[in-house]
RNA sequence: GGUGUGGUAGUUCAGCUGGUUAGAAUACCUGCCUGUCACGCAGGGGGUCGCGGGUUCGAGUCCCGUCCGCACCGCCA
């Protein structure tokens, strides 16, 4: 027998017992007389003690161990004589009688040690050492539990599990299928799926009015830290519901997820803010509302002084960070330099300081008054001590600069707390968005979403006007999931495709299948989806999603462990019709 | 496609305005050590300074190019 007990279940109550654990070796101290192995498997760490006097060859042999040698050892479950009160079983060792190795190691590349000293590539090309690390461990524990909790939630509301394809047909609109070319039928492809969107709308028809699954999908866009080419969906469907129904099963399903696993009790609705008053006052669909300090427009306030920054500007808005009238120049200048990073884009930084005494010190003080700048400042609800940061220019960059900077003070005054949970549900996404490269409207969210009823009058009139009956969940400034009312009426549909730029040719050949199915007693349907990934992130308290990820892939797609993407054989593409140009550049 | 940043020992990093034999910590190896738990002590081995080119008497250091990692912008219905 290999074990009889894991690494980390051994406590005081079991001394006196004969034991035999398995594992591998964390570290080895050699004291001179005697040796003390530290065994770690999955569940723990337990001591394991060798004494020269007793057993001279034994111990000699565990001298011989390794780092990460897997061993297996018999031994009697002892009380310390010195307690280590670090471990769960520090109470207890065990005293080896009988020792064996099972497999030795090379030494490992970095220390499995939660503070490893592995940098993230080579831990990526090692992962499954990575993973041996209790850190890592727990994160991929976490999701298991994430999981698993949100299947029994689900299922107790009667929601069905049902796997959809992974080989679908390749969409032109939203975001780059990975496509997987066709042997049987050379020249054609299947493409992955982005979303089970269209079969979970399906199944609908069919009848399964609850429908979820936890599914793998695929997008072929660029990578960040929150984003990898393949990642998994709780994906939802529900059919004879509104948007209310919704928003309050799946709130309930966080909450219980937050109770189960981090035992946090919301017990107050989360708060429900519309598209307009986000980018309003936050500058973002997914404001980060752990923290105030909203925008405050000032344009009005501004205007006609012989400041061409504020008079050309289409908006001037301001934040007010709560205590920072002590700002030096050097610290605002170095805001300023964060605001005109390209990624932030702003021309420049307006300040202004209320100071202790009451009197305003400001960058634009050349062009205004005293008696001005106070009315700014009451605007604000600044009060002294506060320092105001004042961007302007075209209203969207600028609200979205406004957004960074926002972020950044919240960051430099101790707001992002990534243990404060702060969810609300964002409503009333636009149904269209113009684009100008391409001048047209294109689906804010996809063809298939429900325009608010109170606006389908403005559908061929205004349809930038129109509201969709879209939601999005939203926590910490991070979008958990999102999801729609979907449009269940053929006419309606076909009025969104004609809006879209669809012809009636080119909607029945991409979505045909869907149209048709709808001609057949289509219920009223709607749902969502969360990211699995960001969701256990979050709760993990990690910025990056690659760590709540077994096996995940690098910033350019890569998985550096095994190598892929790779080339295939001639023979392979040949089978498949297939010839690679690679272009002249590369 | 773009911006920023990094690439030096197995690993994580330091190495200033160019100038002796490129350092530290840790890991590894050897010896000593009977209560350690980041054990301790003594000693030792270990480098194509990512790659290519240039400037210079001289390049880890400066310049150009290139590859790779990371973060971000574009992109992600």
């Amino acid at each position: 027998m290999y074990r009889t007990n894991t690494c980390g279940e051994l406590r005081i109550s079991n001394v006196g017992t004969s034991v035999t654990l398995a594992g591998w070796v964390q570290r080895v101290r050699k004291m001179g007389g005697m040796t003390f192995i530290d065994l770690r498997d999955r569940y723990g760490i337990t001591q394991i003690v060798f004494n020269n006097e007793v057993d001279a060859a034994l111990c000699d042999m565990a001298n011989s161990l390794g780092r990460e040698f897997v061993i297996t050892v018999t031994g009697e479950v002892a009380e310390r004589s010195n307690k280590n009160k670090n471990i769960p079983t520090g109470d207890i060792e065990i005293i080896a009688t009988a020792l064996s190795v099972l497999n030795k190691s090379d030494i490992p590349p970095f220390t499995i040690e939660d503070n490893t000293d592995g940098g993230d590539e080579l831990r990526m090309q090692y992962r499954y050492l990575d993973l041996r690390r209790a850190t890592v461990r727990k994160n991929l524990e976490l999701r298991h539990k994430i999981g698993f909790e949100l299947r029994r939630f689900l299922n107790e509301n009667n929601f069905l599990e049902i796997e959809t394809p992974i080989l679908i047909k390749s969409t032109p609109e939203g975001a780059r299928d990975f496509v997987v070319p066709s042997r049987m039928n050379p020249g054609e492809f299947y493409a992955l799926p982005q979303s089970p969107q269209l079969f979970k709308q399906l199944l609908m028809v069919s009848g399964f009015d609850r429908y979820f699954q936890i599914a793998k999908c695929f997008r072929d866009e660029d990578l960040r830290a929150d984003r990898q080419p393949e990642f998994t969906q709780i994906d939802c469907e529900m059919s004879f519901v509104e948007q209310e129904d919704i928003l309050q099963l799946f709130e309930a399903m966080m909450k219980h997820i937050f109770k189960y696993v981090k035992n946090i009790d919301f017990t107050e609705q989360f708060p429900r803010m519309t598209w307009a008053d986000a980018m309003k006052f936050y500058g973002s669909d997914k404001p980060d509302i752990r923290f105030d300090m909203k925008f405050v427009e000032i344009k009005d306030l501004t205007a006609g002084k012989n400041f061409s920054v504020f008079d050309d500007a289409d908006y001037v808005g301001a934040i007010c960070a709560k205590g920072c009238a002590n700002y030096t120049r050097k610290q605002i200048d170095v805001l300023t330099e964060f605001v005109k990073r390209p990624q932030v884009g702003a021309k420049g930084l307006v300040w202004l300081k209320i100071e202790d005494d009451g009197a305003i010190k400001s960058s634009v003080g050349k062009f205004f008054s005293e008696d001005e700048l106070k009315v700014w400042a009451d605007r604000c609800n600044a009060v002294a001590g506060d320092l105001i940061l004042i961007l302007a220019g075209e209203t969207m960059k600028t609200r979205k600069a406004l957004c960074e900077l926002r972020l950044e003070m919240g960051e430099r005054l101790g707001f992002r707390n990534p243990s404060v949970y702060a969810p609300l549900w964002v409503i009333d996404f636009p149904l269209f968005e113009w684009d100008d490269e391409t001048q047209r409207f294109y689906a804010m969210h996809h063809p298939f979403t429900s325009p608010n009823p109170d606006d389908i009058k403005y559908l061929e009139t205004d349809p930038g006007r129109v509201r969709a009956t879209a939601y999005d969940m939203v926590v910490n400034g991070v979008e958990l999931g999102g999801g729609s009312i979907r449009i269940h009426n053929s006419e309606l549909q076909d009025l969104m495709f004609k809006l879209l730029g669809f012809t009636k040719e080119k909607a029945q050949e991409q979505f045909g299948f869907l149209m048709n199915a709808f001609k057949y007693g289509a219920p009223p349907h709607g749902g969502l989806a969360f990211g699995f990934d960001r969701v256990v992130s979050i709760l993990a308290e990690l910025d990056s999603i690659r760590d709540v990820i077994a096996f995940p892939k690098n910033n350019s797609g890569r998985d550096v462990m095994n190598e892929a993407p790779a080339p295939i054989d001639d023979s392979q593409l040949e089978e498949l019709c297939l010839k690679v140009e690679l272009p002249l550049s590369k």
